[in-house]
DNA sequence: AACGTAGTACTTTTT
DNA sequence: GTACTACGTT
């Protein structure tokens, strides 16, 4: 906190340096301080200047310090261009302004301070949608329900949307848990929620979640935050869900200073619980706000945004807006009609290279797809010609195997009680443990109640295991302490270094001739490197698991392929709108399924994909197309017709005759189109014994877990009260013997049969 | 514990 | 058509 950070001195002239360039209603927008207020910002119309601009405003004449404005995004990529842009503005750098981020970064951050409120430990860790599947597949399984009927995705998905609705498992009513097997969904969330703080862990609706209930149960703790922040200000308000409303309402019903900038128009996130009626209903929420519209564009044509506009008139909910533009001139937005998919990428293809020779740059070229499958078919074409490509989206680089073990290792380090990463590097590399390894262990750590690698250590020490499997896994969980030890006086990056080495994972790495593991080598390298700037484990882990964007500056210039959800908040000279055909875009599912306003946000999808054009827009749309594997004639997208015919301009290579179309046939082989796309391993799924493994009794016994402390070591097993040297007593497996020596919860038992052995208390019963 | 086979499902995606 | 998953086989 830098609350005694300098400030720029206000201009001479009077006009402060960042209102200079505003246009009026932007200036409003940036001089209306106090109150609620309402930015509606149309694509293009410089909001993100304006928002820039408050926060200066109110730094500048010092209504507030940098500490003392919260400021939320929904993308990591909108909160480091708001830091840099605000950085700039206020000369500084931009760590003075310490509540700048995405709604969960935020989050993370309070739920870091106050985290024992929600029985959690600050250093909890936050699990992805992998770990989450995982854990819910358990627990399914322990509720003897059946996977292929009450899939663990669905499950997640509720679980998620209730999240986002800010409901516990005690608020859901019967009809809501009617939804999960015949109304055991709230009984599984409520043991789902339970494992988590087992685990000292959360999930990404956690986030959000915990920190609203601490505002709801602990008035004090909200009150700091209250008087904390004078000014709050929300980025794309209309993509707020109802936990990020509530949360919002409660920090700002104090000072009632909340400004919210966005566009209903481009409210395309419905289906992962964003709200419209947010931004539709803010003047009722916030009585007396000001409300502010953004209508001139900077970015687009006249064309574009006569076609763009006239396609969004065709929506009958929302908020009226006329977008205009000063510029004049450019090119129509030209529709074009083709044969096949294959024949679109062709075309694109060449109106890319015809760009090229214009003299455009490749990085301002897009082409925006409705569905990742669509960009197969561009990939092969452009390895064909030779144009340099990305795609955005699909895998990212935290989502790729070798990068997920190396991250296992480290949160095993770093929070011994992480089974879920425990449980994923255990026989990764490989280390001869299997399914029955695994099981043994679950069991034990359920008996004794403690974390998976804790209990294994314990069995590891005792003959309940196999010889082999013990020396593995013990020699495993020595390493780790070793690791943990290491980890204090090492960076990250070199603590990975050391643990990819000693692990075995680099050997692994390299004895793998396959084709992808010197691409997975190149990553693990790369995700040292990432680590450099990071100085405790800990704050690397949070910022990998809120932060799963790895932005590697491509050096070279490369035409962007990506979703047009990936695509909102960008903008290209050259963009490129492919598969406007009916059943891609809008979406087979939007037509059968969700009525009318799911046709309404395709329809505000096409026109986010639109806007992104600053000079030249294309829409192509094909007659035929594979779909699944069956070619299917499609007709183009009723978005085509709604666009006003004055600006646009139709060409269709099918009218060419039979020639033209037997040409196309004929070229329907493409060499590539069998071309594997370079997709890593998903997460190795466990056994069933993994499953049944898991108690249900296991929650009951958190408090013990969390005084157990960090160390691994730190967990050996209290005696039994019950059992004295000479006592008699009975195994499982190697039946009845005479108890010679006992320390702490380790027996060494002879026994009649199997003769001497060391076993784990819990593993045997008095006899007589 | 590794491998092969059958069954299925298949927008969009941050965090 | 593909890609992933779960299960059964060696």
């Amino acid at each position: 906190m830098t609350e005694n950070s300098p400030l720029p001195a206000p201009s001479q002239s009077g006009v402060p340096p960042y209102a200079a360039r505003l246009n009026p209603p932007q200036r409003e927008a940036v001089l209306t301080t106090e109150g609620p207020v309402l930015m509606l910002a149309g694509a293009g119309t410089g909001k993100t200047a304006a928002l820039t601009a408050r926060l200066a405003h109110l730094v500048a004449t010092r209504r507030a310090y940098p500490s003392q404005i919260l400021c939320v995004t929904f993308t990591n990529k909108a909160a480091r261009e708001m830091r840099e842009r605000v950085g700039a503005l206020l000369g500084q750098g931009a760590e003075g302004m310490p509540w700048l981020g995405t709604f969960h970064s935020i989050c993370a951050k309070m739920l870091r301070r106050h985290a024992e409120l929600v029985g959690l430990q600050h250093n909890y860790t936050i699990i992805d949608t992998d770990d989450q599947i995982r854990l819910l597949k358990q627990l399914i399984a322990d509720n003897d329900l059946d996977e292929k009927r009450w899939p663990a995705r669905q499950l997640a998905g509720l679980i998620d949307r209730w999240k986002n609705r800010g409901l516990n498992p005690d608020d859901l009513d019967a009809a809501e848990s009617e939804a999960y097997a015949n109304g055991r969904g709230q009984a599984l969330y409520r043991a789902y929620q339970d494992r988590l703080k087992a685990l000292n862990a959360c999930d990404f609706g956690d986030l959000m979640l915990h920190v609203l209930n601490i505002f709801r149960a602990h008035h004090d703790v909200l009150a700091e935050y209250q008087q904390r922040f004078r000014y709050i200000l929300v980025d794309e308000y209309q993509d707020t869900n109802a936990v990020q409303y509530l949360w919002l309402r409660l920090l700002a019903q104090e000072r009632k200073n909340i400004c919210v900038v966005g566009d209903d128009d481009q409210s395309i996130y419905s289906w992962r619980g964003a709200e419209v009626a947010n931004i539709l209903r803010f003047e009722k929420d916030f009585p007396g706000a000001h409300v502010v519209k953004l209508e001139q564009n900077y970015r687009s044509t006249p064309h574009i945004l006569g076609a763009a506009s006239g396609l969004i008139r065709a929506n009958s909910q929302r908020h009226d807006k006329t977008l205009w533009t000063e510029a004049n001139g450019g090119d129509k937005v030209r529709v074009i009609g083709v044969w096949d998919a294959p024949e679109e990428a062709r075309r694109v293809g060449e109106e890319i290279e015809r760009l090229e020779g214009e003299g455009a740059s490749l990085d301002e070229v897009a082409i925006l797809v409705r569905a990742q499958y669509q960009t197969r078919e561009f990939e092969d074409r452009f390895i064909q010609i030779g144009v340099n490509y990305r795609i955005i989206g699909g895998f990212r680089f935290y989502e790729r195997a070798e990068i997920r073990d190396a991250l296992a290792y480290l949160r095993v380090i770093a929070q011994p009680q992480d089974d879920l990463a425990f449980e994923r590097i255990y026989n990764q590399p490989k280390r001869g443990l299997g399914a029955k390894t695994l099981e043994k262990m679950h069991q034990h750590a359920r008996r004794v109640g403690l974390p998976l690698a804790a209990a294994s250590l314990q069995l590891a020490d005792s003959d309940e295991l196999p010889k082999r499997a013990a020396n593995t896994i013990g020699g495993l969980l020595r390493q780790f302490l070793a690791w943990r030890e290491a980890a204090e006086q090492m960076t990250p990056a070199d603590l990975l270094r050391l643990v990819l080495e000693e692990s075995g994972y680099n050997a692994m790495l390299s004895a793998d001739r396959s084709a992808e593991s010197a691409g997975r080598a190149e990553n693990l390298t790369e995700l040292a490197r990432a680590m450099e700037e990071y100085e405790t484990l800990g704050d690397f882990l949070e910022h990998v698991s809120l932060v799963m964007d790895n932005d590697r500056g491509d050096e070279e210039e490369t035409v962007t392929i990506m979703t047009i959800h990936a695509a909102k908040g960008l903008e290209f000279d050259h963009v490129f709108c492919v598969g406007w055909e009916e059943g891609v875009f809008p979406s087979q599912r939007a037509i059968d399924e969700g009525g009318l306003a799911s046709l309404e946000e395709e329809r505000r999808l096409a026109y986010v994909a639109i806007t992104r054009a600053r000079r030249r827009c294309m829409i192509l749309h094909a007659a035929n197309r594979r779909i699944y594997g069956q070619w299917t004639s499609s007709i183009p997208s009723r978005f085509i017709e709604e666009l006003p015919e004055d600006h646009i301009e139709q060409e269709t290579t099918l009218t060419g005759g039979a020639s033209l179309w037997r040409a196309n046939w004929s070229e329907n082989e493409d060499p590539f189109a069998h071309v594997a796309r370079d997709r890593p391993d998903r997460a190795q799924a466990r056994g069933p014994g993994w499953q049944r493994a898991i108690a249900s009794g296991y929650e009951t016994k958190q408090q013990r877990i969390r005084e157990s402390g960090r160390s691994a070591a730190s967990f050996a097993g209290q005696a039994r009260s019950d059992i004295a040297i000479g006592a008699m007593v009975h195994h499982d497996k190697f039946g009845t013997g005479c108890v010679i020596d006992q320390e702490g919860n380790k027996l060494t038992i002879n026994f009649e049969e199997a003769g001497e052995k060391r076993v784990i208390d819990s593993f045997v019963t008095v006899v007589g």
